[in-house]
RNA sequence: GGGCGUGUAGCAUAGACUGGAUAAUGCACUGGCCUCCUAAGCCAGGGAUCGCGGGUUCAAAUCCUGCCACGCCCGCCA
């Protein structure tokens, strides 16, 4: 409630002063009230009862009639403030709905719910997955994390440039490529079989991240009894570090298709990127050879016996079996990390903040690359890191085949979707319609139950709670935005302008009728903290937060719903109108941020 | 061996950074609500020694510390 805050601290810093309270910090010590019934904000009096040998009960009393005085002669802070009450040691304050509903209703405009443009550059890089085999869902938390906070910080009014590093040139790729080179289909399906691998495309036969994932598989298979694989792979590995043009060229003939399959998934998810960078650019341009002669010089810098390059980080805090972080072999070739401080170099040249978005077991690696930036003059990124999605059986896996896969899911979450709409709306609305909301209620749904967990919080896929489409989840969510658009339809159907209504509303100030509405004091406070929270999220790399916001601010609206018609026997309620109007495009823009595809019936 | 992270009703989570009143939400469970802007909804109810022990504090789920459990990491791999 930052509203009410910025009114009342000044006041609150008056009271405390002529008492002699004004060096505690009790900025930090007013919090917002848990109970919406206590007040808005409340502030405890302990600390202070200490101090002036006093009970809390009998401070709280005291600097409550001194605020009362000072709230009966102040003519804004009497508007802004219903009630300050002392009880049980708190002091506790009450916003003036009528008073916080014109601060938000009046600025009522298509940008509601939107921050202002700060022309701020931020990078994001994020999903960078190895392009050898179709998304799943573990390697999906990466992908709908980043983008969500792309989405966030644009909300934001940050200026965002989405990246996707691609992994060009490692031995990933190498196998890929090799197998692509000298193993055929039927090579191919005997590998997989006698390896008892499931080996069914079923419906993505054709689909090149699913059709080349079985190559990669089986040139792992093949490799583990046939050293000699390892020894061509690592030559072409080897080649391509030295930006062989060539290796290079057919490593690209091998996974771009793949990415390509990688991407449509994505997109059905509304994940898209700005730019795709290679990590073999900052060979071939010469930059990590550049970076490789600056780190030699550091104070950090050691050598090994067979001449491979490091820096030794225990003096940086840097504990374990090694202390070591090698950036350039005994054979003078870069190493993948080396290649990231090139890359992360070039990244700071584009933006005035970068966020990574990587797996937790990246932290050490990441560090390890933050430190050497360090030592070549550059700044660290900030990173978020995730844990891993695992299921119920175990730890996903690419090369073992153990996942399920983005592309299952989201036709499994169709098909449940469908039914539902079918089962609700089968006599109003056309199949085609149908079809088109069970595609936005899946992909929302899906990438909701990943982002409403904190990314640090370890996370079991389940099949019953991707596909649950009540209670907090994007459906949720959706439904109340469809409610307020159906309030919209319904108001035009009568024959009144939606917008010459609004406008009268405003000019006739509206918000002053707003009474002691349990329902609808609720949904104003929490449009009111709408872009504290969002800054917040933003912040603190925590979207799970601004979607908490959401689902609380949908069944907000849903009592407002319950009890306030905006339309009643042909009659509009304009306050009622305003700030259902207003809701809509809270909801929708903050389903935007997360995501969610704010649909207009469902 | 060491480092980092996680542990909250039967299940899944929020709250922890910045200590504050009766620990919040959903699923599941019990009961109620569609002649009224979409019931993917709303209302009411039961269910928690916040992993365990100690400490700091007027006050601890939150801070410190020890232990236990789980995950990740400690490659001249990517």
């Amino acid at each position: 409630m930052e509203l009410l805050r910025k009114v009342l601290e000044p006041h609150l810093a008056e009271v405390l002063a002529a008492a002699g309270l004004d060096n505690l910090p009790w900025q930090k010590m007013l919090t917002i009230a848990r109970e919406s019934a206590q007040g808005d904000l409340a502030l405890p009096c302990f600390p202070f009862a200490q101090i002036l040998k006093k009970s809390p009960v009998q401070v709280a009393k005291d600097l409550c009639e001194a605020l009362q005085l000072l709230k009966s002669q102040d003519t804004y802070f009497n508007e802004a403030l219903l009630s300050v009450e002392a009880s049980n040691g708190y002091l506790n304050f009450m916003t003036n709905p009528a008073w916080i509903a014109k601060q938000i209703l009046s600025q009522y405009d298509e940008n509601s719910g939107k921050a202002a443009n700060k022309g701020h550059r931020v990078l994001i890089e994020h999903t960078s997955a190895n392009p050898n085999g179709p998304f799943h869902v573990g390697r999906a938390r990466n992908a709908i994390l980043g983008d969500t906070l792309v989405r966030l910080h644009r909300l934001h009014g940050h200026e965002v440039q989405a990246e996707y590093y691609v992994d060009d040139m490692g031995k990933q790729v190498g196998i890929l490529s090799w197998a692509l080179d000298n193993l055929d289909a039927e090579k191919v399906s005997e590998v997989l079989a006698s390896a008892g691998r499931q080996d069914d495309l079923g419906p993505w036969q054709g689909k090149q991240d699913h059709e080349r994932v079985r190559w990669y598989q089986a040139a792992n298979i093949v490799k583990e009894n046939n050293p000699q694989v390892d020894e061509e792979v690592g030559e072409m590995v080897r080649l391509s570090e030295e930006g062989d043009q060539e290796v290079l060229q057919s490593f690209n003939d091998a996974y771009q298709p793949v990415l390509d399959g990688m991407l449509d998934t994505l997109a059905e998810l509304g994940i898209e990127y700005d730019a795709f960078t290679k990590e073999s650019k900052f060979v071939v341009d010469g930059s990590v050879g550049l970076i490789m002669e600056q780190l030699e010089t550091s104070e950090l810098h050691g050598t090994a016996d067979n001449g491979a390059h490091y820096l030794e980080l225990e003096s940086k805090g840097i504990k374990g079996k090694s202390t070591k972080f090698f950036f350039r072999r005994g054979d003078g070739s870069s190493l993948y990390a080396t290649r990231d401080v090139a890359y992360h170099q070039w990244k700071w040249q584009q933006c005035d903040r970068l966020i990574n978005i990587l797996g937790e077991d990246h932290k050490l690696q990441s560090r390890q690359v933050g430190i050497a930036l360090e030592e070549v003059g550059q700044r660290v990124p900030e990173v978020v890191f995730y844990a891993f999605i695992k299921l119920p059986d175990g730890k996903m896996s690419t090369r073992r085949g153990n996942v399920v896969f983005m592309d299952d899911l989201l036709v499994e979450a169709r098909a449940h979707a469908l039914l539902a709409v079918k089962e609700l709306r089968a006599d109003e609305l056309s199949q085609e319609k149908m079809e088109e909301i069970a595609e936005a209620v899946a992909s929302s749904a899906v990438r909701f139950n990943i982002i409403h967990v904190a990314p640090e919080k370890g996370f079991t896929f389940r099949w019953e709670d991707a596909l649950s489409f009540e209670g907090d989840s994007a459906p949720f969510l959706m439904y109340s935005h469809t409610r307020a658009c159906a309030i919209r339809r319904k108001v035009a159907r009568e024959g009144h302008d939606v917008e010459a209504l609004i406008e009268k509303a405003k000019s006739q100030e509206v918000w002053n009728q707003v009474g002691d509405s349990k329902s609808a004091n609720e949904l104003l406070r929490l449009l009111g903290r709408h872009l504290d929270v969002l800054e917040n999220a933003v912040d603190n790399h925590r979207p799970h937060l601004f979607a908490s916001h959401i689902l609380a601010l949908a069944s907000a609206f849903n009592g407002f719903y319950r009890d306030h018609p905006v339309i009643f026997e042909g009659k509009v309620n304009l306050l009622n109108l305003l700030l259902s109007e207003t809701s809509r495009r809270h909801l929708a823009s903050g389903c935007q941020g997360l995501g969610v595809i704010p649909i207009e019936e469902m």
